[in-house]
DNA sequence: CGCTATGTTGAGGGAGATCAAAGACTGTGG
DNA sequence: CCACAGTCTTTGATCTCCCTCAACATAGCG
């Protein structure tokens, strides 16, 4: 299982087949994908699964440190995440910045740029990464002709709304401990519906941008960790974390949404 | 114009015709309503708008301080403001609760529920209030038979994540100050929209509920009010508020996502 | 006329920010 | 192979913004 190996490699380099953002060639077909069940596809029978496939542009890497897309640029596709991770990131005019979600595969991106035509966020890979690009306007053709279709595009931007709801509950209402154990947390439980363990992983994001995306400095960050290896919940080497105490940590800290 | 004088009038009550959560009776048309542009309806044409008509099942009170929705309860409509304001919140399992909506007029609510068929927050009416509903199976159906429709329901939904990215941003990395200005310069930005006054307003939400949706105490709130006053930013009376120098408040704090 | 809800203000404390320094690791170039 | 710079992380010391606790004022309401 390719997921699997990727996950037991430590480095964060993966072989890059192709130029930095080429597109590797033949379109990717949904219908023999492995992360079907969590992506686009999910819920949608086998015709509509060729739909799909039909629209699917193409896969293409994108490689760590790159953007997929930028703030302000014109938003023409919707991107699902096939191998990797994504930051998206919104900035103030002083240049402040504020990472507002963390995509992994099976994940759809680019989902705030419907709104005005254009992204309102910032996409960029956090270790090298495949994406594959669903053309907008041709996503409503098809979705046009199955309402089930539709439902699940409709389902996916309100899944979108209902995780923002549980970050700004996470912004506004807990403290940095409650924070870092709630992010670890699901992320966690990510990893494991990707077949990865959920006790032992690596962070795709720096102490900082962990930071950012929890509304905390690198600093306290960091000695959130010292903490919680402290307490005896977790061992953690740099981005290196093994969680030693999974029901304790849950028990101290997981605050999901009434 | 009942919308201007329901402003001037500085009680949160109105009038209610009929009795609590009552519908009040006729459906509503879309088409003849003065939210048109401002609401669903926006970007459809007459056609569109009429199949709209067809399903709005009625306008229904709700009255200060009554829910509209609960967080957990089965999802079936999507709602549209016509009158009055409301907020929407989740909370965590200790009790724990953090608004993080606030609707006016013309403004929908309850798209976080067609995720998991359940509503994920919870509507609460700030005033008397006025609401349409629309029953989301229909508008399903509907926005099958056009393209335009459909996109704009994706929009409407997209705007919605777009409006939570600013507000992780606001809740991540400004100060009480920024925080405050921001929110008040957004109404500012929304009541005008509607034809009020952008300088001179009633708020809707106690102190301890714009500290909530703003992530930070009620005291905080007050004092921040307080020193907004004393630097000659604005008149601040309970819920009262004349913005004075709107510019210096713009220039000061606006700090638009890039 | 109390009673409750809401808002303001003060005093003090604390969680996290800021400033600073040092160690670990990576990649680069000699 | 090693010296070096640059990045990331950890930890300590100090500071500050906001929270907490408290008292008081005001308005609406039975």
């Amino acid at each position: 299982m390719p997921a699997a190996a990727e996950n037991a490699i430590p480095t964060i380099r993966i072989a890059a087949a192709a130029p930095v953002g080429a597109r590797t060639g033949a379109a990717t077909r949904c219908s023999s994908c492995h992360l079907r069940d969590l992506c686009l596809p999910s819920g949608m029978n086998d015709a509509e699964t060729e739909w799909i496939d039909r629209m699917t542009i193409g896969r293409r890497h994108v490689n760590a440190g790159q953007t997929l897309y930028r703030e302000g640029e014109r938003f023409q596709f919707i991107y699902a995440v096939r191998g990797g991770t994504f930051k998206s990131s919104v900035s103030l005019a002083d240049g402040r910045e504020h990472i507002c979600g963390l995509h992994m595969s099976g994940e759809l991106m680019g989902l705030d740029g419907i709104a005005n035509g254009t992204h309102a966020s910032t996409a960029t890979a956090l270790e090298d990464t495949e994406i594959c690009s669903i053309p907008y306007a041709r996503l409503n053709e098809e979705s046009g002709r199955s309402a089930n279709m539709q439902r699940m595009v409709n389902r996916l931007m309100s899944r979108e709304i209902v995780r923002e709801h549980s970050l700004m509950m996470l912004l506004g209402s807990m403290n940095a401990e409650e924070r870092l154990a709630t992010f670890l947390l699901n992320l966690s439980k990510r990893l494991r519906a990707r077949g990865y363990s959920p006790n032992e992983f690596h962070l795709r994001m720096s102490r900082a941008e962990i930071g950012s995306y929890l509304g905390m400095k690198l600093e306290t960050v960091s000695r959130t960790f010292s903490a919680f290896q402290q307490q005896g919940l977790m061992e953690v080497d740099k981005r290196h974390i093994r969680i030693t105490d999974i029901d304790a940590l849950q028990r101290a800290f997981d605050a999901p949404v009434h």
